[in-house]
DNA sequence: TTATCTATACCGACTGGTCTGTTCGCTACG
DNA sequence: CGTAGCGAACAGACCAGTCGGTATAGATAA
């Protein structure tokens, strides 16, 4: 099967992604890549012109997966409950508990990656990766825009610095991760960001938690009542 | 003054520190660096061994500065309050100022240009950012046991987890502002940090904002009754 | 059925340039 | 005059990208 080339142009674009996580997009160089991918460097610049190519596509394809990640984990929020508080907090409930079943290879951010490396790339590419950015934080505002029609915030927020909350905490979390080499921070910093709107938003306040003992050693994570199939 | 070198060492650091969170370590070339400081290869490898030295070097004038710059805050903060809480919020603010108050170049914060290019550092240079973290966490987390010791949260929440979602907000607000082109998004979101703090611990909740106009256009940032000094 | 042709997919040696790091020499102070 | 501080040329490794060539699959045609 001579014919097909796009097993071997995924197989490039995992291999550089994989590596770009790692050491950046510079040190990531093409023959680190084709040997990560067992292939040659006919068969990298068959598929991509330049190394700039490939970071476009790369840049373009986690954008897409990522849309259609948050379309898939709102339309199951929405399916859940038709409130649009519990929705929210049901979508991010979700992205909570994929990243707490991640394990092994700390997470990471390809738009965090290139953006502190931001000068290497081209107008085109950096615009892909605001664009990600300003479709995530629409998304999450509209939201939060009905979700304040009902419930008035506690203390005066912006929709929008609100919404990119969302974003900042997943990025910041995924550096903690790394320093940390603990998969599970993530997740945990989804969490208080569920507190945050719950506490912003939920018209009846959970009761003051009594003071546990000395160490946080027990603090009970409840599960969400939701269980998400495994794609 | 041929016997002073110490300034051409500053030179040498604070060139390759600008470069670095403009283009990442690898692509920051020592003639890069050089160019900009306004020197040659021959002084620049005087004063580091290697590019790996200059690293460590980097890392650890930023480590100690703002491990400095954190109990300068605090103590600020103890002066000004008896209260633990009270004391949190205003070392919060008084970053939060400071960060309103940055202007043109967006800043960046070299630990996490570091960490999306781990491969290429070695153990010790790591090491200094991991202990930054671990550091900042241990110190906030003890500011939070005393409150927690007052004020019983409205919800579950972990000391450590909820002492590193500061550092996260923090390191996630530079990538937005790096991404947006604006500063001011990093001190916005410290005070969605601040917000989370007081809805979890504030004995006594603010009423509900009445919602406002359709747009989000007249919020009132409150300004801190806090002067900080220039330095 | 078999010979020929063409486009796709890939290989791997090679090139010009850039990278980090070395070497040596100059100069100005103590 | 000795050495701290630095300039300038150089060395060897590595970089992105090129190019002539190969293998295979299908279309065409005899």
């Amino acid at each position: 099967m001579a014919r097909d080339g796009s097993a071997t142009r995924k197989a490039i674009m995992d291999a550089a992604q994989a590596l770009i996580l790692e050491t950046g997009f510079s040190a990531a160089s093409v023959d680190a890549v084709i040997t990560r991918a067992g292939i040659t460097k006919g068969a990298f610049f068959y598929h991509f012109k330049t190394k700039a190519e490939l970071a476009l596509a790369l840049v373009q394809r986690d954008a897409e997966a990522d849309a259609a990640h948050l379309e898939t984990n709102l339309q199951r929020a929405e399916s859940l409950s038709r409130d649009p508080l519990q929705q929210l907090l049901i979508c991010i409930g979700l992205y909570e508990e994929e990243m707490a079943r991640l394990t092994a290879p700390y997470p990471g951010c390809l738009y965090a990656s290139f953006i502190y490396e931001a000068q290497l790339f081209d107008a085109a590419t950096i615009a892909v990766v605001r664009q990600v950015f300003t479709h995530w934080t629409q998304r999450i505002a509209g939201k939060l825009e009905a979700v304040m029609q009902l419930y008035p915030p506690r203390l005066p927020v912006e929709v929008k610095t609100l919404a990119e909350t969302s974003l900042v905490l997943a990025e910041g979390a995924f550096i903690l991760s790394k320093v940390q080499r603990d998969p599970g921070a993530v997740a945990a910093q989804w969490r208080q960001y569920r507190n945050y709107l719950e506490l912003l938003f939920s018209p009846q306040l959970p009761d003051p938690v009594p003071r546990r003992g000395n160490d946080a050693a027990g603090v009970t994570h409840d599960k969400l009542d939701v269980s998400v199939p495994a794609k």
